[in-house]
DNA sequence: GCTTTAACATACAAAACTGTTTGTATATTT
DNA sequence: AAATATACAAACAGTTTTGTATGTTAAAGC
């Protein structure tokens, strides 16, 4: 039964994959490893050969995936020819996109937003505020780079716009994930960019 | 041991609060519900006595509190002399206070928002989806007669001023809860409201 | 005042999961 | 080709949690 070095990774990202769907299915704390086994063609002892515990198996589930929230904004202010404050528009308008496109992306995502930490998986926690301070640095530097060069209407500041910016995404994703995608996250997402940005950039001297 | 009804209404009331404090702590399915009986201060057989089962208690306390978002904007737009925006505007900002005062509230909607939905509780999550359908009914209403009253922005609609406001208030409340309050609830919140609603103002005509 | 029954506490049985150990067939190494 | 380590499956042991059944006491009802 021993298997080849290519084919016993394949099965840990078997399990890695059934994991993914399992969890977002039932809920993480609501999954045996038993589940995840069964959705993956495993037995349990698969899973015990390549994770410690289910903690451990999210973890790895976790770090495995680009999350969500990382990518945007990466290279966002070193744009030619736009301003500042369309370049930061353009790539949460572009991380929406990808939002809507990737499934599992989706699935990832929902659930980091509906799992019920506990003490166990602090770390995920932390790192997701890490994510956040650094996500939000970048932002407001954005901000600051759009202000510097007049862009940003006098009413906002770097900090509250880019916090205006994050919670609005937040609250964007977490009602289309949540409560069944009913409506078009690409579309609407885009319109409600649209009308804040506007707002941004508003009474701006030429 | 047999207790007077007003006794026993009042263990069940113990039961339900301390339910809430744990299931704030531990989160609701990594508590058990010998936790809760400890933290009660009374044997798992009260509790099985008063609720059939954890899922039972959680829908007892669900039931049993105001629930965050259902109280907001309920008399909204029967204020006299003030135009509608504002009278949005102040009752979004009062609810940040009530949020930012009540720890019960604050404990409630964390519950809620990090809680692990399986199928057992789906109720739940409809009569959030309920909730949340009713509360936008009220907001697009409130601000299509200020669009009647030609207090909105014509680049707004009613539609989307709700979302954005709902979308940002979404995003507030979850980063405060979610991430240790890690700044003034209603301050900063108030902040915001005032810049978002500053751009549904705009340029109206007087 | 006697019976009944509500309001629990306690004890018990049954699952449900988990983590570990053992077995084993086969890659891989030497 | 023999030895060894790998990648599991299957069985096992242990704990945690749940649900129920039973016991007990005092309040209600008559």
């Amino acid at each position: 039964m021993r298997r080849t070095k290519a084919e016993a990774e394949e099965t840990r990202h078997r399990i890695l994959d059934a994991a993914e769907r399992v969890f977002y299915a039932k809920g993480v704390s609501n999954t045996t490893l038993e589940d995840v086994a069964r959705a993956a063609g495993v037995s349990r002892g698969a899973i015990y050969w390549h994770f410690a515990n289910k903690t451990d198996l999210f973890l790895a589930l976790y770090n495995s995936v680009k999350i969500p929230q990382e990518d945007m904004l990466e290279p966002a202010g070193a744009e030619a020819g736009t301003d500042a404050l369309s370049s930061i528009e353009k790539a949460a308008a572009e991380w929406l996109d990808l939002m809507e496109q990737d499934e599992q992306r989706q699935r990832i995502l929902s659930i980091l937003l509906r799992c019920d930490y506990g003490s166990d998986l602090a770390p995920v926690l932390e790192r997701q505020q890490e994510v956040d301070a650094h996500h939000t640095t970048l932002l407001v530097n954005a901000f600051a780079s759009a202000m510097a060069s007049g862009n940003l209407d006098a009413r906002w500041t770097p900090h509250s716009a880019a916090r205006a910016l994050r919670w609005m995404m937040k609250g964007l994703c977490s009602e289309w994930l949540l409560f069944g995608k009913r409506f078009d996250l690409a579309t609407d997402g885009r319109e409600g960019l649209r009308l804040l940005f506007d707002t941004f950039r508003r009474s701006r001297p030429h």
